[in-house]
DNA sequence: AAGACGGGGGT
DNA sequence: ACCCCAGTCTT
């Protein structure tokens, strides 16, 4: 199947099949296509509406987003996951807000942060019409397939070859409802499990499918096993039933959000209670939990503290919080935090 | 080139 | 429980 053969079946396909209303398609300006896109990082286009939803109500334009305090950006972000895309995300706006307008070449976009390579290319073919390949999750699978790519795309070779691909295919007529299309396909049809091949419009022409072995692609990762890390998280609540939430450091893991006191053990905990001669009322440790990470678990004990003073007590200035049910739409919060904290406004009394 | 970085959905 | 995702950044 030509270049030109490909792109025909693809954007036929569209036409027919493809998705042409979801919430950041109509009124398609750049600022809304880079949310959606940055959005659309790593996570799938469910999850996404309500969350981009809920940030075009809030910030309907670059200026309004640059202009608010990060803590409500990374509220609004609570729950998508890779917060550094929202810190990321703020910092973009305040840069494209300075410099009046949205970026339309490829060496201006990748200079902002949180936008490579493949969020460039989609910004610059569905916002402004301008031919340049992408190559996200779904396109790599289309093309791992198309092609019987072997090897796993996160080699530094197999992605090499992949963009490459990606690059040939692309057409320069169209090439905003092109590049929608190969998202869509494998979003819809060219699925990790069971695609619907015979819904195809690639599927004459793909390697994979005439090979019948189509489930061997894309290679997946080499298989490691996740190491285990364990915390204890204090619940610490004082004589108003507030809990002590701790500020975390803008980068690593939930990079800026809140948090609770985080310690090695329950004993190293209790320790530290002491030292700051707290009060302890009633002290109770909850089941382990484990919260899953890409690159390792996280087994945490949730540790009860009923303390009976520490109404005023501050430990650092703007780097703690005693939490109550009301700020749970203020703070960003990472998922199981949040969770835990609802949790315990039924258990603490 | 390799590792860090969340959370959810599908199976 | 395991797989992987509408990737980018740091080291």
């Amino acid at each position: 199947m030509t270049p030109s053969a490909f792109q025909q079946n693809i954007l036929a396909w569209f036409d027919q099949y493809g998705r042409k209303d979801l919430p950041w398609q109509k009124d398609l300006t750049p600022y809304r296509v880079w949310l959606s896109e940055t959005m659309l990082q790593q996570t799938q286009v469910a999850t996404v509406i309500p969350y981009f939803n809920v940030f075009i109500e809030k910030f309907p334009d670059v200026a309004s987003l640059a202009n608010a305090p990060i803590d409500e950006v990374l509220h609004l972000w609570s729950g998508l996951g890779y917060y550094a895309r929202a810190r990321n995300l703020h910092k973009t706006a305040q840069l494209v807000d300075e410099r009046g307008n949205f970026p339309d070449t490829l060496d201006d976009l990748i200079d902002l942060p949180g936008i490579g390579l493949s969020t460039a290319g989609a910004i610059l073919s569905i916002a402004f019409d301008k031919s340049h390949p992408i190559l996200d999750g779904n396109v790599k699978r289309v093309l791992t397939r198309f092609k019987a790519v072997s090897g796993w795309p996160g080699n530094s070779a197999v992605n090499k070859k992949l963009w490459a691909i990606s690059a040939e295919l692309t057409p320069v007529a169209r090439v905003a409802d092109y590049t929608q299309a190969m998202m869509d396909l494998g979003a819809t049809v060219c699925t990790r499990s069971k695609p619907t091949c015979e819904a195809c419009p690639l599927n004459t022409g793909c390697l994979a499918r005439r090979t019948d072995n189509v489930s061997a692609f894309p290679t997946p990762k080499p298989a490691k096993t996740l190491p285990v890390k364990q915390l204890t998280l204090l619940l610490l609540s004082n004589a108003d039933n507030r809990i002590l939430l701790e500020k975390r450091p803008p980068t690593g893991i939930w990079g800026g959000l809140w948090s609770l006191p985080e310690f090695d053990s329950v004993e190293a905990a209790h320790d530290w209670c002491l030292t700051r001669s707290i009060h302890i009322a009633d002290q109770q440790a909850l089941t382990t939990r484990r919260h899953t990470f890409s690159h390792y678990h996280l087994d945490y004990t949730p540790l009860l503290i009923q303390s009976d003073n520490l109404i005023n007590f501050v430990m650092e200035a703007g780097q703690t919080v005693w939490y109550k049910a009301e700020h749970a739409n203020q703070l960003g919060l990472a998922a199981p935090i949040k969770l835990l904290l609802q949790q315990s406004q039924t258990r603490i009394k």
